[in-house]
DNA sequence: TCCATCAATTCCGATATCCGGAACAGCTCC
DNA sequence: GGAGCTGTTCCGGATATCGGAATTGATGGA
């Protein structure tokens, strides 16, 4: 099964910031010739994932892709057992907070509107790269070797991880130096590593020993500095706890 | 690229009630045979479409479709746009009230918790079938026959449409009539047709004359006379108009 | 209005890929 | 411990997929 390796690639160029991509721009992402990827857009077409506007127009994902998302969520019993935790944690801490999810291969955030807004809505749902965030790396801490590279793997790569500021960690050996100071302690820190400016404290969620997601708080370095990391940890690490058991029953 | 034709059936047998699912269970359900199954199970696991719980357990859908619908849902201004005057029909009609968005290809209604609840997240993505509801009626009753004959040729069939209870309009010439009434009232009534006991007024949402959605209330047939559709259907097309005003700016 | 330019689409023969029946392996439950 | 079922591997034949090259169609400037 190849060519679902290619449909994948195709999908993949869609972002949440690329949302409208022309064929040719598509060849150029993925590398692929343009009369491949002419043929699995025409096929993705074909089964609701790509719609097109007009008759040439750019190309977007399919509402159909929208519904199979909403199955996975209606599959996730997390976000239903985290939400008081959750919010509770954000008082405490005074700080944003993040959850995310991991089936064994992905980890995807779900983010909810600042808690100051009335509204409680899922704004966003968006897959992490899992090297350089306070939960991905709570999640990768928790793996056998094996099953972290293979989430690694699948980050787009020339060699290295991707970098998206001065302080990521792109390097695999150096990466797995610090999973095991989280392991150690139970905790990951994002120190700016994907956003710069951006410090993050995130703490596995385990069921029945078992990582299913992580959550984390959020925050301006400058609120974040070296001395309140602790507290902040232990707050996260309580919270996830509670969550997991939450989650037991 | 008639495999994925196949893939796209293996994935259209996961749903909300059946999110779990074995091979043998999948290989009956798309008359596939066991062995092509297997094989595109394999291949939807190594792009992160499907995962498996342990080593030889059944398959749920994976995260990274929850990541893609992401994406679909950061493109959907509708949501933004519907969320007040969705409010407003709601405390207006004192019913249910639901939206769905519409790509050309796929009917997909985004639930809201009820509204007496504190919190207003979504909490349901799913595919409607667009024969029965009256979002769904609403939508079609604005496509030429031939667009029409493509989304129903997207369902499930053998011969007449899907039946969900005694009301169900299966028959297309049927349809195609009623589709008629719609549009020339310019609203949709979904006659206990999808859910038995259940009633519901909707009418179609438009962006520079183009549908992208629809509206409806929907409560149980007791609360529905004949003689109150008419006044419910003047709120829902005027809601439907206001946000058709707020998306054009 | 016409032409130049670029993007999208169609064509086509070679070949790698997918197909699915049959045999095999590995649980699980008597 | 064995029977029965489900999932997995193997393999030769058919065919769908591949991508270069030519064609068609849109766009914008002179």
């Amino acid at each position: 099964m190849k060519s679902l390796r290619k449909t994948s690639a195709v999908l993949d160029c869609f972002t949440r910031e690329d949302r409208r991509l022309t064929l040719a721009e598509i060849a150029a992402r993925t590398g692929l010739p343009k009369t491949s990827v002419h043929r699995q857009l025409a096929a993705l077409r074909e089964i609701g994932f790509l719609v097109q506007d007009g008759r040439r127009d750019a190309y977007r994902l399919g509402f159909r892709l929208l519904a199979l998302g909403g199955v996975v969520l209606a599959d996730i019993d997390l976000m239903r057992h985290a939400r008081a935790p959750a919010e509770t944690l954000a008082n405490q801490s005074g700080e944003a907070v993040h959850i995310c999810v991991f089936d064994g291969r992905n980890v995807v955030s779900i983010e909810r509107r600042e808690m100051e807004a009335a509204s409680n809505e899922i704004v966003r749902i968006e897959r992490e790269p899992p090297h350089c965030t306070g939960t991905g790396k709570a999640i990768l801490s928790t793996l056998s070797d094996a099953d972290a590279d293979r989430l690694l793997d699948d980050l787009p790569s020339d060699g290295a991880l991707p970098r998206f500021g001065p302080n990521t960690i792109t390097d695999r050996v150096r990466l797995r130096r610090d999973l095991t100071v989280c392991r150690a302690r139970g905790y990951a820190v994002d120190d700016e590593e994907r956003n710069p400016g951006v410090r993050c404290v995130g703490a596995p969620i385990r069921r029945h020993g078992q990582v299913v997601g992580a959550i984390s708080v959020t925050g301006p370095a400058a609120r974040f500095p070296d001395a309140r990391l602790p507290v902040l940890a232990e707050m996260v690490m309580a919270t996830a706890a509670k969550i997991g058991l939450n989650l037991e029953r």
